[in-house]
DNA sequence: CAGTCGTGGCC
DNA sequence: TGGCCAAGACT
């Protein structure tokens, strides 16, 4: 004999222990009468895709504090969104946030859609941000499934097929649970359930709402849960940056890189490809023929797909040297602000070291 | 469908 | 300390 789980149950633990969140209405606010933002449920959604709730909060409310409307967002520079961007990461997101802020303004009249295929059009939003849209901040009955909630449904009906392949059975069953009343809380108290009691280690079972119903726990696998493929090894890539400082006032040269691909449409100091068989010696491949001098430790750092180490090569230049198109000075002063990734902030910082 | 696309915190 | 993980989207 088992509990059937209920929404009704979730929603209570929700009402108790609703994480409070600088993008959120809580629940008590909500019976008060106030509705979210649904600027606010856009922004906090597309910054939080793969992505912590910890890293996401300063830059969030630095957004916020500068373009407080989607029509403000829509006329901003897209240099400058891709500059409060710099250092969150997977930056065709906020290529694709202002893009999104252009087709709200100028197709909805600044107004986000309630509908979620409507939402799922948009640029930069899936079916993930498209359902929590909806549901947070439209109270439509969405089935908003993320890492969270997979791994709740993976347990609750102890479901051995290994992500991805169980997503569409994860998929069903969350809609059955989706409620009509209050399903914009239902989301979010899922995924506050999967952020904390239900996390992916040392899963606090005995405090869960649901852990009579359970059927991982019940089996005592839950822990174990969800399964996923494994995963394929990083390889290694090597390449060279080079950090060339203006005689006089130290200024360091950077470019833009392609808008597309890795690090697209963000700032860099000049640097080769990132290859496997690269050379990290190899000075024909510098910007400029100049008295290089390599800095005694290289740049390590990992991306989602491959381990990176960047040699890093310095060179002083003539105030008067003559520069490519797409490249500028970026003088002392101005540096922290530019559209640097954390990576080229790291190569930066060698190449200025002693 | 499987690969691409960042970063920082955790154990 | 190196792999895992975090409110995925796009191709």
């Amino acid at each position: 004999m088992t509990v059937q789980a209920s929404p009704t149950d979730l929603l209570a633990w929700y009402d108790r222990h609703a994480r409070s969140l600088p993008w959120r209405v809580s629940p008590a606010d909500k019976r008060a009468g106030i509705r979210p933002d649904p600027y606010r449920v856009w922004l906090s959604e597309i910054m939080l895709q793969q992505t912590t709730v910890q890293a996401v909060k300063p830059y969030f409310e630095a957004f916020l504090d500068r373009w407080p409307t989607v029509k403000a967002l829509a006329a901003a520079d897209e240099a400058e969104v891709m500059k409060a961007w710099a250092g969150l990461g997977y930056y065709s997101r906020a290529r694709n946030l202002k893009a999104c802020a252009e087709r709200v303004a100028a197709e909805h009249q600044g107004q986000f859609p309630a509908d979620e295929a409507d939402l799922r059009a948009l640029p930069g939003i899936g079916p993930y941000t498209a359902a929590a849209i909806a549901a947070i901040a439209f109270d439509r009955p969405a089935a908003v499934v993320d890492g969270n909630v997979e791994r709740v449904i993976s347990r609750l009906h102890a479901i051995e097929t290994p992500l991805p392949a169980s997503k569409p059975d994860i998929r069903a069953h969350t809609e059955d649970l989706v409620p009509e009343d209050r399903p914009g809380d239902f989301a979010q108290a899922m995924m506050d359930l999967g952020a904390s009691l239900c996390s992916p280690r040392k899963p606090a079972c005995a405090l869960c709402p649901w852990t009579s119903a359970c059927a991982g726990q019940r089996l005592g696998i839950a822990e174990t849960l969800p399964r996923k493929a494994p995963k394929v090894a990083k390889p290694t890539r090597r390449g060279m940056a080079f950090v060339l400082l203006r005689e006089g006032d130290d200024a360091v040269l950077l470019r833009r890189r392609p808008p597309k691909g890795l690090l697209g449409g963000m700032s860099e100091p000049p640097t080769t490809p990132f290859t496997e068989d690269a050379v990290t010696d190899d000075l024909t491949l510098a910007p400029f023929d100049l008295d290089w001098q390599r800095m005694p430790a290289d740049v390590r750092h990992t991306f989602t797909h491959f381990h990176l180490e960047l040699a890093v090569w310095r060179a002083t230049a003539p105030a008067d040297l003559a520069l490519a198109d797409g490249s500028w000075w970026s003088p002392p002063e101005e540096l922290a602000g530019e559209a640097l990734p954390t990576v080229m902030k790291k190569a930066v910082t060698a190449g200025l070291g002693e």
